[in-house]
RNA sequence: GAGGGCGUAGCUCAGUCGGUAGAGCAACGGCCUUUUAAGCCGUGGGUCCAGGGUUCGAGUCCCUGCGCCCUCACCA
């Protein structure tokens, strides 16, 4: 049991002793931090002064991230999604401003108060939506957290519950932008509002949360205490939002497709295995949306996208989560080709637009993002690294038995077929040389059962994947829409991996491409690996708000 | 799954050769109307991850377990 805790809940029976509730409702007409300081700029407000401009009236609110109470003065600074702004709480103020708020409150009615304080008339450019530009009447008794409550009061309340914030309370405040003599922005208060009690008490405010599993466990700590853990996933989200921009552009749909899936397909990787009990079915949840979206094609929808939540019961790591989010899409008409135009327009565009440099740093690398990226031979990258063509099996399986000593692959050569053997090797050998932007391709056949083979070599699939810092962050195809060769591939089972298999025999899949696929390109993209990329972060755990942790029982 | 590292106050971290558990921030009491990680005076706060062992004595050494991180394997 913390005291502090206890001294936090004492407070909260304080505040209440005094008429006020610490958990606060509405408070409307809120300029974000940002965009106070943006119209300050023209307010021009000299050191030591408070400004008359009505324009100098405003609303904001925020969590208090630091807190100097220097006797009848109290300066906090409050963050909000949009930066931090110092809020100025003076006793004298208060209660003159609470005084008069009492003699008024016969005559004024609650929707004038709310106008006055919300005069300053500028665009909030992050915060529309949430802002009314028109003052919005509540009616009579109103909700408004503190200007709701009816008009007499105490004049002394405010500032004694001023007395008793904590770091890390919710606050609101409307009142006067001023400068400090320092020449500090200062929103110096004529009503405050405690919108939300915190009864624990935040992390070391110099420091934040740094504990990496407490980052993971309490990951709302983490976001409250560190804007940089902010910011990875406010990027994220507009990454997101960038790539809906391209393909929107590009006149694709985004669909949805099954999470529940009878048959598992699209990738080669263990499933999570569920059961309806209604129905009393064994069901998996998807490894891939892969079938289903290209069931879409068949319908006609002809450019369509998911960003698609794909489970694999896998090992976990910097680099694999076992839920991770891949955007799939699909694009009639179009090959393998018109998928790297597109990843290179959509992951150099972000890092240009979101990010505004194409160069940017991961781990001790600097990864230059600038089109065109090197589009090379999966043959050619394996004779280049490994040392001897992939065609030479000899020394192929001479190289993965030395492999196999060194306990480097648990890869068994003389239970795998040629083509999982050479990709053992090109996994070991060539993708970790690949750190800016490559493009692999022309893959061999046997390991794409989903892929359309190249004309004059059948051997040898139209697939390419894209490798950034040695990691793999998109797979395409020319999709197969043969349904006679798929049969045969969904057939043809490839020895790998104990208990795993390139493909699973999915007969309406085939029987959807017997009502015809149009030819198109398909493209995978690893969004969290992207996001890692993108934002230096170093684990996917990173870029995942709440990764999956083993229980513990909580202190 | 294998190997390595870490786990001490709410948070960030010290803790020597095995000898009474420490600091800063936070908290509590007091002072302060221009602070900027405010300052000053005073005070309290510990299942040293858990369990076992060695020892006169364990935060420290040993064993087991739990959690997290890293590397490798699997995988995207």
């Amino acid at each position: 049991m913390s005291d502090q805790i206890t001294d936090r809940k004492a407070k909260l029976d304080k505040i209440r002793a005094l008429g006020v509730d610490p958990y606060g409702t509405r408070f409307p007409n809120v300029t974000s931090h940002a965009d106070i300081r943006a119209a300050a700029e023209g307010l021009r407000i000299e050191a030591g002064q408070i400004s008359a401009e009505p324009a100098a009236c405003c609303r904001a609110a925020g969590r208090i991230v630091l807190y100097r109470d220097i006797g009848s003065l109290i300066f906090m600074t409050v963050r909000d999604r949009s930066g931090e702004l110092q809020f100025g709480l003076s006793k004298k103020m208060l209660l003159e401003a609470t005084e008069g708020r009492r003699d008024e409150g016969t005559k004024g009615s609650n929707a004038a108060r709310v106008a006055r304080f919300s005069t300053l008339d500028f665009r909030n450019t992050l915060d529309e939506g949430t802002r009314s530009v028109e003052p919005v009447p509540r009616r009579a008794g109103g909700e408004d957290a503190g200007l709701g409550a009816p008009a007499p009061q105490d004049p002394t309340v405010p500032w004694k519950v001023a007395k008793l914030l904590d770091l890390g309370d919710i606050v609101g405040v409307a009142g006067r932008l001023g400068r400090t003599k320092t020449g500090e922005l200062t929103l110096w208060a004529e009503q405050f509002s405690l919108l939300s009690k915190a009864v624990r008490p935040p992390p070391e405010k110099y420091h934040g949360l740094t504990d990496i599993e407490a980052r993971y466990r309490r990951r709302y700590v983490d976001l409250a205490a560190n804007p940089v853990s902010q910011r990875v996933f406010i990027l994220r989200a507009r990454i997101i939002d960038h790539i809906r921009d391209v393909l929107r552009r590009r006149a694709f749909i985004e669909v949805e497709t099954p999470v529940l899936q009878p048959i598992y397909g699209g990738a080669a990787a263990r499933p999570f295995l569920t059961h309806h009990n209604t129905l009393d079915q064994d069901l998996y949840l998807r490894i891939s949306p892969e079938l289903y979206l290209k069931r879409c094609l068949v319908g006609g929808l002809e450019r369509v996208y998911e960003f698609a939540r794909c489970f694999r019961n896998e090992g976990i790591s910097p680099r694999h989560n076992p839920e991770f989010t891949m955007l799939e899409l699909y694009q009639a008409y179009g090959d393998y080709h018109d998928m790297m135009d597109l990843t290179e327009e959509i992951v150099s565009g972000a890092a240009r637009d979101l990010i505004g440099s194409m160069t940017i740093p991961f781990g001790d690398q600097e990864i230059d993002y600038t089109p065109p990226w090197p589009r090379r031979k999966y043959a050619d990258l394996f004779a280049e690294h490994v040392g001897f063509p992939l065609t030479d099996m000899a020394k192929v399986r001479e190289r993965a038995r030395q492999l196999l000593e060194q306990k480097a692959t648990t890869l068994d050569e003389r239970k795998a077929d040629d083509e999982i053997v050479v990709n053992a090797l090109f996994e070991h050998y060539v993708e970790r040389h690949l750190v800016n932007p490559t493009f692999v391709l022309d893959y061999p056949a046997s390991l794409c059962p989903l892929t359309k083979r190249h004309p004059q070599d059948p051997s040898v699939a139209l697939r390419f994947e894209l490798f950034i810092s040695g990691m793999e962050i998109g797979n395409a195809y020319s999709e197969l829409n043969d349904p006679a060769v798929q049969h045969e591939t969904f057939s043809r089972q490839l020895r790998g991996e104990e208990g795993e298999t390139m493909a699973v025999m999915d007969e309406d899949y085939v029987e959807a491409l017997e009502c015809g696929l149009p030819p198109a390109g398909g493209l995978g993209l690893g969004i969290d690996r992207l996001v890692m990329l993108l934002t230096g972060s170093p684990s996917i755990r990173d870029v995942i708000l709440f990764p999956l942790q083993r229980p513990q029982a909580l202190a």
